[in-house]
RNA sequence: GCCCUCGUAGCUCAGUUGGAUAGAGCGAUCGCCUCCUAAGCGGUAGGUCACAGGUUCAAUUCCUGUCGAGGGCACCA
């Protein structure tokens, strides 16, 4: 619809340069809007002002020069030239009634398009370190990544969506000492456990499967475990008043007592026994972790190990290519990426002094092989706290002489969980944190979809679990589900009165919608294709939640204000079928957002 | 100290990529079921768009500065 008013303004456009009536070095492409105030008509353009200034032209005298070059449209009542220059178009009622039959017969394809025209675009999300259970920050990037990954793809992006798979590094190591040492504890050891490590319950749980399927076989005594292993600061489960961890203790450090610890278990395992429990840590999260994000709708093409950049090669042939073209440099046994040469504000080490590699160097070397694999735009999804890795990212790409254009990093900032209007502490090191999975049993799982992605992502959330939970319209996810519902509700009643619906899209009597509220709920339904385009191409999901609670308020005062099952039966099939339009949108808008549209409620 | 994000109604937030008289929801308040689900609808009150400059036909939107809030500044991942 919003197309083909455009193309009347592109039409009498080119029409005015045919003619030497406008003389502009190139058309632009003609802005279109929804207006604001239906006083002000359907659609406004702004064309003339842009190209007034462009020619030097008085705005008003152009637009009226354009209005009547425009072409004629059964579409279109009426085009006024309006304040400074404005073109309004006032739209034809048919014009909106003849969407109707177009709505019902799209169905499901209805809001879904072809702009993307194939192009290949990864969406990488959530990605977190497989150290625990995903909690409810994790949530937000899951439900933002699944929906923006989802929006891409209605709009006709080939999306591939991937979960980076940090299964390497000293964070892995803590983990899997962490379950060694609670093993340990289960087999019967007396010991204080590092105040660096991992104290969640699921920590208990691994090593009890260790203990469960191999006795004894991996136990090793406490005063062999901590000898000459440095002191530890002050234990983690001593607070303060106000419930903060107490400062290293003097003598102790954290740090370097869970690196003694690692060296340990390392030096009495072997390799092949540390790689048995670090692989039992890492599997069993990673299967947590998979079925959580499954049972929450999210889905992925591929999981991406981190190690298998390490493995194949990938990270030293970034290396070598960096330095081929002279962006490494060492100092103080280190090798360092000059990336200050390309806009971060410090160099960045890429190999550390023992000879390791960094974990950004893994990331050199995945973002590069991102890229190697073609795709055209290659979206990040990371946390807010990760803004200031953004530049050194980019820079790696540009020092490799790749299109750092082609990435793009979406920050998603923290959501912050209210109960009874107090906010919910969480630590993830503690192990006091709101898992995903607690969060989805609580309020489920629309609810927590659709909370998610009401914000825009760069806001603050804060996730009201007491509105969540509640079944009013204060809540907007009962709201919109409500109003489908209530669609089929009627369309039950129907049956029950014995009224016949007839299910074709059929364009008969739809002249009878002479309503307000008809043409209200007419204009919004239109508008479903322009939300969903945009909330894709801005990766905005919030777009489309606020869309569908309009949608839903003109359903829902349509709905107070006129019977629709009335006597009348011409009338009733040509109201039928507008609900019918009403309920595809909301259904499609709602399935976009990973959220159930129910039958009843 | 430097960097990022944010600052809009009492509260939580939108604001269609610079447009016309800045909008919702909640809360407050006044109304609406003999009627398809009241899990709903309507009315009223509520604003110096943090502040000061700048860019232009036009700024809540873009730029600069100030103030305030949150986050980030590792040879951790």
């Amino acid at each position: 619809m919003k197309q083909d008013i455009k193309d009347l303004i592109s039409a009498a456009l080119t029409a005015l340069v045919s003619r030497g009536q406008l003389d502009a070095p190139e058309l632009p492409e003609p802005m279109l809007e929804r207006t604001r105030d239906t006083a002000h008509g359907d659609f406004a353009t702004n064309v003339a002002m842009v190209l007034a200034k462009l020619t030097r032209a008085k705005p008003r005298d152009l637009a009226q020069r354009l209005v009547e070059a425009l072409p004629s449209s059964s579409l279109v009542t009426r085009v006024e030239i309006a304040g400074p220059g404005f073109i309004n178009f006032f739209l034809a009622d048919d014009a909106y009634r003849a969407e109707i039959p177009r709505i019902l017969a799209a169905g499901h394809e209805f809001g879904r398009s072809r702009i993307g025209a194939g192009q290949r675009v990864q969406v990488e999300f959530v990605s977190a370190n497989p150290t625990g259970p995903l909690h409810v920050g994790h949530g937000r990037g899951a439900a933002y990544g699944a929906v923006v990954a989802d929006l891409l793809a209605a709009v006709g992006f080939n999306v591939h969506r991937e979960y980076y798979v940090n299964d390497a590094g000293r964070q892995m190591d803590i983990l899997c000492t962490s379950v060694w040492l609670r093993y340990l504890e289960l087999c019967g050891e007396d010991l204080r456990f590092p105040s660096n490590g991992y104290r969640g319950d699921y920590v208990w749980d691994i090593a009890a499967t260790l203990h469960r399927e191999h006795g004894d076989a991996y136990r090793h005594p406490t005063e062999e475990v901590f000898a000459g292993v440095p002191e530890d600061a002050a234990s983690a489960d001593e607070r303060d008043e106000e419930g903060n961890p107490l400062p290293d203790a003097p003598g102790g450090d954290k740090e370097t007592h869970i690196d003694g610890l690692i060296a340990a278990a390392k030096h009495l395992l072997g390799d092949n026994r540390y790689r048995y429990v670090f692989e039992l840590g890492l599997n069993t999260i990673l299967d947590d972790i998979r079925d959580d994000l499954s049972g929450f709708g999210v889905e992925y093409q591929e999981w991406y190990s981190e190690r298998s950049l390490t493995e194949s090669g990938a990270v030293n042939k970034a290396i070598e290519r960096l330095r081929a073209g002279g962006h490494l440099y060492e100092l103080n046994g280190a090798l360092w990426f000059r990336s200050t040469a390309f806009g971060d504000e410090k160099d960045r080490v890429v190999v550390r002094d023992n000879g390791q590699t960094t974990y950004f160097a893994s990331d050199i070397a995945y973002h590069m092989d991102k890229l190697e694999r073609g795709f055209d735009r290659v979206i990040d999804i990371w946390g807010a706290d990760h803004h200031g890795y953004i530049p050194r990212v980019k820079a790696a790409l540009q020092a490799l002489g790749d299109d750092a254009d082609r990435l793009d990093v979406l920050l998603v900032q923290f959501a912050i969980l209210y109960r009874d209007g107090v906010k919910v502490p969480m630590s993830t090191r503690a192990g006091e944190f709101v898992t995903l999975r607690e969060l989805r049993h609580e309020v489920g799982n629309d609810a927590a979809r659709f909370f998610y992605v009401m914000r825009r992502c760069e806001q603050h959330l804060d996730f009201d679990l007491d509105l969540a939970k509640s079944e009013s319209s204060d809540n907007p996810v009962y709201y919109v589900q409500y109003a489908h519902a209530r669609v089929c509700s009627v369309l039950r009643q129907a049956a029950e009165k014995g009224m016949a619906v007839d299910p074709s899209p059929g364009v008969t009597n739809l002249e009878r919608l002479v309503e307000d509220h008809e043409q209200a709920l007419l204009r919004s339904l239109t508008r479903y294709p322009e939300v969903v385009e945009t909330a894709a191409l801005k990766a905005e999901p919030h777009q489309l939640t606020q869309y569908l609670r309009e949608l839903a308020n003109d359903f829902h005062t349509y709905y107070n204000a006129h019977q629709f099952l009335v006597e009348d039966a011409v009338l009733r099939d040509a109201r039928i079928k507008l609900i019918l339009a009403a309920r595809q949108a909301l259904r499609n808008g709602l399935g976009l957002l990973g959220v159930s549209a129910p039958e009843n409620m």
